[in-house]
DNA sequence: AACGTGTGTGTTAGCGCAAACATGGCACAC
DNA sequence: GTGTGCCATGTTTGCGCTAACACACACGTT
């Protein structure tokens, strides 16, 4: 900086104005002084910058299931959404979602170099873990309907549990089953709440719930026991992949995907157009997600406002999966 | 940290000492430090460590293709690993793979706080893309046989199209369909070379290469033709997706898979073992990846030690979808 | 003429930490 | 007793940058 500022015969504060953006210096001079940069190859030290600054235009996503469709969707859309707003995102993947992997994340975490936190988990999983943020770090819980401290963003999972049996009553099925997700998960408590009211809503019975963990092998097994039931006529799974194992145990049965029974899917991950049959399930807007997430921190860090939770709308995708039930 | 030091009753050097875990302390020092760390709730700035010691113990990790399940196993097994030798990880998502897209996070990357960066991007890209990383950065690409100025790490790709080969052949197949990856990847380019080398070695005719772009629509299309000629009996796709859509493509035009045509991915991906039937594919070790791009990484960073190449080895898994072909 | 007001630029100080060097005490050999 | 080396600990300094202030000068206003 100081080779800069000699080249360009300004003082090493115009330098730092130049490099800022900073208005308030004149056209000449800021030439001269961009020209000495790039003769110089000058890049600002961001770890000095961040420590004069307290700022480190950096904000960190702790993700608990990689694995899963949706958190992948997640984090790309928030750090595409955050290089737009000037900030760097740092990935901390859990190891596991055992409480101890997660309080050592967290330990971690308090030693990163981080602005803002946005996290991607189940929030119960942050109390088993008697863990807590750092003290006056902005954060957002991509989560929905938890009592959280910190301001909550999600897909609006319940109106797309709710479009989606909806959907297959309208088609004329009596009931719709319902494959939910494991019992830790509060999407998975959200879905599942969403569909039984719906039900009850309707006046139509509500079946005994079917419990899987996300995974086709779970979809699989469970497919096999609804396959068995000739009273089924409609399943909604809680997401696509346990679909997809509920649509093999359906073909290993015998029974028609849609013609004996329906199945519905949840996330709309990419393969499920070319499921057999293709799946008809609920489309979620996880780059509205990222933004939103996004914009929430920044707001907090920079201008230190909190934002109100958020819920983002879902859409019905309707493919080949479902139909009216035999008559 | 100058409250831990008067607390404690030593100097700041200590307490420096002591955060970094330096053995040069008396252990009773030590316990009398910690305790007040943790009375008064100190964390180290890492800005300040940054700009005295000139490292960020960061690592960025730049992607270019977030969707694809590869890319997205090999991001979190490098967050993970970098976890464990105490670095984090900044993810440099690319809103596209345009030139332009590249150039600019690439800019963006010059100004972070980095001290190495792992490459998830085709290698051709970079040239397009006019850029170049600072000089001096140590980097890691993840991308097979390319002529890259640092080290390359990748699955061994070639060896696991030439496993699926030479599995359908043992099966009885006279020869075996090759449906590629798009032209500008150099996976694809590895997967077929190996593919077609293996043919040849084998004696057995090379048929005319289909192409897709990955995705399980492309796959679909390209199933179709394949159902139509007589004369397939085996079909290796260059990954699972696009094997998904000639799954569904070989169903739709009634033929049997296994029984009149054996049909193979490519990556393992968590769903193939619930495709129809289930698919038989090549295994691919991220985890193993993301270790060997952490240590060659670190040991640049840390040692100056440059890696050489190396290639981990791929596992053939042998489901459903693969048989003899009809006599 | 005296006084604000605004604009472009320079000077000073210090962000929190760790390297380098300094110190002082103790164990041991001679 | 004196020297030697080693260890735990303290003091000083500066990493690269920017906020705060200082200043000089060109204006317009009273």
């Amino acid at each position: 900086m100081l080779d800069v500022a000699r080249l360009a015969d300004v003082s090493l504060q115009t330098v730092s104005r130049v490099s800022r953006g900073r208005t308030n210096v004149e056209a000449s001079t800021r030439d001269r002084v961009l020209a000495a940069m790039r003769e110089i190859g000058y890049r600002p030290n961001r770890a000095a910058r961040a420590l004069k600054s307290g700022r480190f235009r950096n904000i960190a996503v702790i993700a608990s299931v990689m694995s899963s469709y949706g958190s992948i969707q997640w984090v790309s859309a928030i750090a595409l959404e955050a290089a737009r707003a000037g900030y760097s995102v740092t990935l901390v993947a859990l190891e596991s979602t055992e409480p101890q992997a997660v309080a050592r994340s967290f330990d971690a975490l308090a030693e990163h170099a981080v602005d803002g936190v946005a996290l991607l988990l189940e929030h119960h999983m942050l109390e088993e873990a008697g863990v807590s943020l750092p003290p006056g770090l902005p954060a957002v819980v991509l989560d929905s309907g938890v009592a959280s401290p910190y301001p909550v963003i999600d897909n609006d999972q319940a109106m797309g549990a709710r479009l989606a049996t909806q959907h297959l009553l309208d088609l004329g099925h009596r009931t719709v089953r319902h494959l939910a997700g494991p019992e830790d998960s509060r999407a998975a408590e959200i879905r599942e709440t969403a569909w039984r009211e719906t039900l009850e809503a309707a006046g139509a019975p509500v079946p005994p719930t079917d419990r899987g963990d996300w995974s086709p092998e779970s979809g699989y097994s469970a497919g096999l026991r609804l396959a068995a039931d000739p009273d089924v006529t409609a399943v909604l799974a809680a997401n696509d992949q346990m679909a997809l194992g509920i649509l093999r145990a359906m073909r290993e049965a015998g029974r028609d995907v849609p013609g004996d029974i329906s199945v519905m899917g949840f996330d709309d991950v990419p393969e499920s157009a070319n499921y057999q049959p293709p799946l008809t399930t609920v489309h979620q807007s996880f780059d509205r997600i990222g933004a939103a997430c996004v914009s929430a921190l920044v707001a907090e860090i920079e201008r230190g406002e909190r934002t109100s939770p958020s819920l983002v709308p879902v859409e019905l995708v309707i493919r080949s999966s479902t139909g009216p039930p035999r008559a």
